[in-house]
DNA sequence: TCCACGTTTCCAATAATATAGAAATATATT
DNA sequence: AATATATTTCTATATTATTGGAAACGTGGA
């Protein structure tokens, strides 16, 4: 992962809508849930919340696929690992024990 | 973790300067670097560096201590391990197998 | 005390981002 | 074809962040 990929996908995260919406389809599961179910959970307006899935999508997070009316969103998994990967990659100056073990998910 | 601390983390973090800093101290060691060093290797200007390592100490995701006329910096491991917990929370809801597994540091 | 060095604060110009109503688009139903 | 539903695009406004020079502050050494 470059630096510039791993920012903007820092800078998805980085608001609270965005934030709520990213992790209410990480815990959803690949199955994801509708635009609409998502703004209706949250309540976030529908202008609103397209132009934050759109960051979130366009920083590779989340990923969509249109079923009939509805488009469906679902965390990118993947991404999410690169990004912790970035975040902590040669951490400790090689000393494991400097830092807490990572909780798998 | 409440969503707010993790936005001004994610905030934090989403910055190229801040991203390089942080990845700087992270993999330096709980021993850490002078503000002057972290400049000098990073080519970020005195007033610019303070106001970044700023907003990384007030996000909790930086820790300093003064030596002398030096300030040293360091990575806050335990943050950081706060701030991918909060991320992957509850993920893949329930089935580990969705999401590949976090390596450790 | 006086000077050098490291760091932070002040400041002002510039740039980027968030919000949501209204209109547009696309699919489904009758 | 006409209507209802789901989502996105357009648009304007408001808010917040980034940059770095100059000055101020603190510490250590001569």
């Amino acid at each position: 992962m470059k630096i510039k990929a791993a920012v903007e996908a820092l800078a998805a995260l980085a608001q609270e809508s965005r934030l709520a919406v990213f992790r209410l389809l990480v815990q959803t599961g690949k199955e994801g849930l509708a635009a609409g179910v998502v703004g209706k959970k949250l309540g976030i307006p529908p202008a609103t919340l397209s132009f934050h899935l759109k960051a979130l999508a366009n920083a590779g997070l989340v990923k969509s696929r249109t079923e009939g009316r509805f488009v469906i969103y679902n965390a990118n998994y993947a991404e999410m690992d690169k990004l912790i990967a970035y975040l902590t990659e040669h951490c400790c100056a090689g000393d494991n024990a400097q830092c807490a073990p990572l909780k798998k998910c």
